[in-house]
DNA sequence: TAAATAATTTAACAGCGTTAAGCAAAAGTA
DNA sequence: TACTTTTGCTTAACGCTGTTAAATTATTTA
C-alpha cells in the first residue's frame, strides 16, 4: 500500500521537474524558444508525457506565474516586516518588488509579459492579488487616520505600480542604464508618491 | 522605359500592401496569430513572394516599428507646437504619447513589446530616438536657465517615460480601469515630475 | 519564332503544440 | 501458473509555423 504513495511522490517529482526544466530553459534561451519537446528532453521523457501533468503549454506558464506571485508576495512581506514606519515599509516593499523583478527576471516576464495569460489573471489566479493586497494595507496605514475610498486606494496603488513596472519593463526590454541611475529614479519616484500620499 | 517605373511602382505597392496586411491582421487577431501565409493570403500571393520584399518576418515587424516611431514623433511634434510654455508643452507631449499608445495599440506593442526587436533598437533604428529627442529638448527649456548634465537629463526623461509606459503597459495587458482614473493618475504623475523638474 | 529572363507557385524541410494509436511491462485475477 | 487488465511510455501522425529550393508559368528580348 505504501507503494502507491511512492508512485504518487514520483509523479509529484516529475511535475516539479517539468516546471524546473521549463524555467531553466527560459533562463538559458528565453521564453520564445521554450518548447514542449525541449522540456521533454530535459526530463528525459518524450513530449506526450507532459500532457499527463499539464493540460497544455499555457498551463505550465500559468503554474510558473503562480509560483512567481507566491515568491514575490513572500518577499514583499519580509521587506515590510523589517520596518515599523509605514513610509519606510512602503519604500522597502517596492524595492523588494524591484529586486524580485531582476533576480527572477524570467518569472517576472511570464507574470506580466505580453504573453497569453494576461487578460483576467486575477480571476483565474487569486494569488496574483497578493502583492497588491499587502501594499494597499500599508498605504492605508500611511494615510491613517484618513480612510481612503476603495477608488482612491486603487488609484494610489496603481500609480506606484505603473512607475515601478514601467521602469522594470524598460530595463528588461532595453539594456538598462547604470544601476545608480535606476536606483535614483526609483527612489525619487517612490519618495514622491509616498509624500503625495502622506500629505 | 516608363514601364520600368511602372513595375517599380507596383513593387512598391506590394511592399506597402504587405505591411498594411500585417498590421490589419494584428489588429484583428493579435500579433501572436500573424503568419506569413496569412499575409500572403491577404495580398493574394503565396508566402515565398513576401521574401522578395522582406528578408523575414522580423524585418516586417521592424518596418512597422519604424512606421510607428515616425507617426509618434510626428504627433508629439504637433502636440508641442500647440503650446508656448515648456510645462504645457511637456504635458501635451506626454498626453500625445498616451493617446498614440491606445489609438495605435498594435503599433505600440510592436514598438515596445517583449518581441524580438528589443535589445539594440536605437542602433538599428535611429528613428526610435525621435520622441526622446523632442521631449528632452523641452525638458531643457523647462529647466532654463539651468543647463542639466547629459546624465541628469537622461534620468528625467527616463522617469517620465517609466511612469507613462508603465501605465500604458498595465492598461494594455490588463483591461484598464476607468478612463477617469487613468487620466487622473497620468495628470498627477506628469504634473508631479514637471514640478520636481521645474523646481 | 526561339531563347532568356522574370514572376510566381508548388513542394519540401525542420520545427512547433497536440492527439491517437500502439506497445511493453507490471499488476490483478482465476 | 496462465490470462486479462491496467499502467507507463513511445512512435506516428495532424495541422500549423517560418523559410528555402526547385519547378513552372508568363513575359520580355533577340
Amino acid at each position: 500500500m505504501g507503494s502507491k504513495d511512492r508512485i504518487l511522490r514520483l509523479k509529484e517529482d516529475t511535475r516539479a521537474n517539468i516546471l524546473d526544466a521549463a524555467l531553466k530553459i527560459a533562463k538559458q534561451e528565453g521564453w520564445q524558444s521554450l518548447s514542449m519537446r525541449k522540456i521533454a528532453d530535459a526530463i528525459e521523457y518524450t513530449a506526450p508525457i507532459i500532457y499527463e501533468y499539464f493540460a497544455n503549454k499555457e498551463a505550465i506558464l500559468l503554474e510558473l506565474t503562480k509560483k512567481g506571485f507566491s515568491i514575490l508576495t513572500c518577499q514583499i512581506q519580509n521587506a515590510r516586516d523589517q520596518h515599523l514606519l509605514p513610509a519606510r515599509q512602503l519604500e522597502a516593499m517596492w524595492f523588494a518588488y524591484w529586486d524580485f523583478a531582476f533576480a527572477e527576471k524570467e518569472l517576472y516576464q511570464v507574470m506580466f509579459g505580453i504573453e497569453v495569460n494576461c487578460c483576467e489573471l486575477a480571476r483565474i489566479l487569486p494569488e496574483s492579488e497578493g502583492p497588491a493586497d499587502l501594499i494597499c494595507d500599508v498605504i492605508v496605514a500611511l494615510m491613517a487616520p484618513t480612510v481612503p475610498t476603495e477608488e482612491d486606494l486603487c488609484t494610489k496603488y496603481y500609480t506606484f505600480w505603473s512607475v515601478i513596472h514601467g521602469l522594470i519593463s524598460i530595463n528588461i526590454v532595453r539594456r538598462g542604464r547604470s544601476d545608480e541611475v535606476n536606483q535614483e529614479v526609483l527612489k525619487i519616484a517612490i519618495g514622491g508618491i509616498i509624500r503625495s500620499i502622506a500629505a
